[in-house]
This record gives C-alpha cells, sequence and structure tokens, in this order.
DNA sequence: CTCGTTGCAAATCATTTGCAATGGA
DNA sequence: TCCATTGCAAATGATTTGCAACGAG
C-alpha cells in the first residue's frame, strides 16, 4: 500500500547508486549496511537511529545500534541523509534531501513533510500547513552550508 | 558597541514582560530568573545553556546549569526563545522568535542569522546567503505548531 | 508560613568509541 | 591475506531528576 512497484524500483535505484558511491570512496560493501540502506531510502517517515536499529533487529538480531549509527551518519556525509533534530533530543534521519518543509509537531513530536510546490512564497509555509490542519506557531528556515571563513579552507575537498 | 541605549531599553521592556507573564503564570520570580533572562533576551547569536551558565559563574558562582536549563526551557514554553538544534548535539537557544533563518555552518557549526526580510520567496534563502559570502549545501524549512490531531487535545489550554 | 525554586549530585538518555573478532575485496 | 567494519560494552556528553535547604510571596 506504501510503496508500488515502480516506487520499489526507485528505492532500489537508488540504494544501488549509494552502494556505487561508497564502493567508489574505498568503503566496503556489508550486509548490515545494504540492509540499513535500503530499510532506510524511500521512508516518507523521519525515523531515528533507534527506530531503524528496532526495525531491523527483526531480520538481523546480531545488528548493532552503533552500526546504524554509523551508516546513517556515512549517508548523510554523502548528502544522501539530512539530520532533522526536533523537540525532542532524538536526532531523526530524512532520505529526502531536496528543498522542503517540515511540519514539527510541538505536542507529539511527529514531523510530517509538507510539499514544497505550496510554498514559492516564504509567508506561504504558514499557509499551506494551516490547509493541512496543522496550527503553526513559529517558524524557522534553516540552510546548511559552509560559511565565509570556512569556505575558504575546502577549495574542492574530495568531491569526485 | 553592541547594544545602545535604545536596544538597552528594549531589552529591559522585555525582561519586564516577561517577568509579569510568569508572575502571572504562578512562577515565583529569583534572582537567578532574573539573571538568566536578562543576560539571554537581546543576544544576537545563539548560546547553549552551558555558554549563559559559564557566562552568568562570574556574578553568581553558585548558579547551578541545571537551574540555567530549566529557565531556558520555560522561556521556549512560553514562547519566548526558541531551541534550535546544530549539526552538533548540543541544543542552542534564540531569543529571536520572529520568522527569520539559521545559516548553519557545517564546518565551525556557527548559526548566523538571515534577515527575513531578503526572502520573500521561498528560494531566495540560497541566493540571499550566497550574497552574504555563505555556501549552500541545504536548506530545511521548519514549522513548529501542533498537527490535526494534537490540536484538538489543547482548546485554549492557559492562554492569558 | 508555604510551597515553588535552587544547588548539588546522581541518574538518564542519546551517541560515540575502544577493541578483539569477522569477513569483504 | 589485509584492513575496514562489526558487535559488544564501556565511555562520553548533554540534559534531567531527586532531594534537602532556601527564600519569594
Amino acid at each position: 500500500m506504501a510503496v508500488g512497484e515502480a516506487g520499489r524500483n526507485r528505492v532500489e535505484e537508488r540504494v544501488s547508486r549509494i552502494v556505487q558511491q561508497l564502493r567508489a570512496s574505498g568503503h566496503r560493501i556489508t550486509p548490515q549496511r545494504v540492509a540499513i540502506i535500503r530499510h532506510f531510502v524511500g521512508r516518507t517517515d523521519h525515523p531515528s537511529a533507534e527506530d531503524i536499529h528496532t526495525e531491523l533487529l527483526a531480520d538481523y538480531p546480531m545488528m548493532a545500534l552503533s552500526t546504524v549509527y554509523g551508516t546513517l551518519r556515512l549517508l548523510a556525509e554523502m548528502g544522501e541523509a539530512v539530520e532533522v533534530s526536533p523537540a525532542t533530543h532524538e536526532t531523526r534521519f530524512d532520505p529526502d534531501v531536496g528543498d522542503h518543509c517540515h511540519l514539527t509537531c510541538l505536542a507529539c513530536n511527529r514531523i510530517m513533510d509538507l510539499p514544497m510546490d505550496a510554498c514559492v512564497h516564504a509567508e506561504d509555509f504558514a499557509t499551506a500547513a494551516q490547509h493541512q490542519g496543522f496550527q503553526p506557531v513559529r517558524q524557522v528556515y534553516q540552510v546548511f552550508g559552509y560559511c565565509a571563513d570556512c569556505r575558504r579552507d575546502r577549495e574542492a575537498p574530495s568531491r569526485a
């Protein structure tokens, strides 16, 4: 119900691409890594490392939580995941690395995605959120990147 | 140099208003709380609880870190502070509760503010960031509020 | 006087790390 | 075979909590 055949193929494509990148950058391809990546990519929610670990434990009883953390960090460094920090202090990871908007509920800490096409104007975020039944309280826009100072020190680091 | 007389007055006004709100909601006004609030409100950076604690320790040698955490949480609940979670895992607090944009450096973890008036359109964030010498990598827009489910359970909680 | 608040220390919780064993390349 | 990666357990670091003393109302 969640992912159709087309969606599944798209997921597998992305998994393959990530695996290739990993191999290309000298990383080893282990069953654990593949399982974590496949389990993560294509999700539409924002799981924590522990979520993923718990869910994978059924199929991989020896899977260590630290391995999940490591693989997610790897994905984040590759630009294949974004860390999202909700009101709670457990980091969530988002496989959607495109520009989009998070609706974070202050009560239940759930994170919902807001399609960006509804948000051409900055002030549209709150309006679009309201259309989804979400009651906006505060908004913070975050742009991650490199500041003027740090940019100097990283002239083309290792980008392929 | 940082804050002129007008700015200082504005800070004191805001401190007074917060203190009044605290009193009105049945909280006690302690020297610690006033010191923390005064030290926090009016800042233009994004200090962590530990930052504030360390800085206040000079004038208040008995100030406990847990008191700082408690007061900042109180401010956040009152809507007088926003928690910001940078790439590092130490929560930062922002006294600016208006809609604005954070430029988070992935290298030095500094958080800079981006004036919102430059960002009418959603796609302006990255452009405006670049104008400041900031090299954007990823953007996430966060709207905090109450989702449809949680909104039901909180019909006018204690709002004055 | 009362009870919310403080300071301190211990506890908790997420995340990281050290290390010996394992298994991809 | 070789060395990156794993699993485990212990370490770390941020934040919270329990509790007796304190002090604002």
